[in-house]
DNA sequence: CCAAATAATGATACACTGTATCAAAATACG
DNA sequence: CGTATTTTGATACAGTGTATCATTATTTGG
């Protein structure tokens, strides 16, 4: 979740990126992005569809939400978590820096997802892996299933 | 793919572990299990009704192929891909050794699968991740996309 | 500015993945 | 053997995603 301003904020990055890379951030494209950036969590594409509703009013067809979110994805702007079929923001739009390929950890209880920069360490060995069975590594990009601290705490108390 | 009198003895191990665990390898859940080793690659579940009936006649109602899934991933037979909604047997069935969380690298272009041991190094750096940002790990258990031997020979050559 | 071309969205239909529920059959067990 | 438990089948349905074609916006060249 992401307070409104700063959304507003991110929503206007996100502009700038498209338009360095040749692409349109059209109207709806914005508004599902907001309603992306809204959520906590990973949310569906038909979880989109009555969150746009809720927020905007009228109705999104499923077409049009799996569009979006195929663009949104192309220019880096969300992210499709496979483990859930669910969809989240990139938590790095605003930043200038280029933050390679995500990695995620999901809580396997309360399904709250992080995600987190490239790891030096995690891709190293991930490669060394991918070496010793004759694959080459193309991306890093990673989903990791753990428990989260505030989980984790609820648990052991 | 399995040979067929591999398959058999593979079987036979799958039998025995169960009867350790206390668990019934029924009639019917050895005959999923068998079109699972008769695969190169990961299949889906309404695949398999349809390999079960070249395979062995009949229809296997949709209802028992996802039961009977669930018993061999809980016997650790089976294993579900869920990058892709596939499912594979386990490839160290007949090893007596246990073999610990799966880990699978996915070939992006031909889908091929292999299932790699729990590798040490690995594990360590996603401990490491997962501290860092304060979630705990639960499972090694990784499915890694990259491209495997055979389509980087055909890419290049 | 207008018209044609291109891009984006909508509508409809459908395929695939998976689950819930209750009924029937098979197996275990006293 | 007869009852209890486990396994499987039948039916219905929810969730996820795509294919196709029609319609609406937007851009672009004259």
């Amino acid at each position: 979740m992401t307070n409104s301003d700063a959304v507003d904020r991110i929503i206007h990055s996100a502009e700038t990126q498209c338009l360095k890379r040749g692409s349109r951030l059209s109207k709806k494209r914005t508004l599902i992005l907001r309603c992306l950036l809204l959520q906590e969590k990973p949310i569906s594409a038909y979880g989109l569809i009555d969150t746009y509703r809720e927020y905007f009013g009228g109705d999104m067809p499923a077409t049009s939400v799996y569009r979006i979110l195929g663009f949104l994805q192309e220019n880096s702007l969300a992210h499709k978590l496979q483990l859930q079929n669910k969809y989240i923001a990139c938590s790095h739009i605003a930043c200038d820096h280029d933050h390679g390929s995500p990695q995620f950890l999901i809580c396997v209880q309360c399904k709250a997802v992080k995600e987190v920069g490239n790891n030096v360490g995690l891709v190293t060995e991930m490669n060394k892996v991918f070496e010793r069975s004759e694959f080459r590594m193309i991306t890093p990009q990673v989903e990791m299933v753990g428990i989260c601290d505030k989980c984790q705490r609820v648990d052991s108390g």
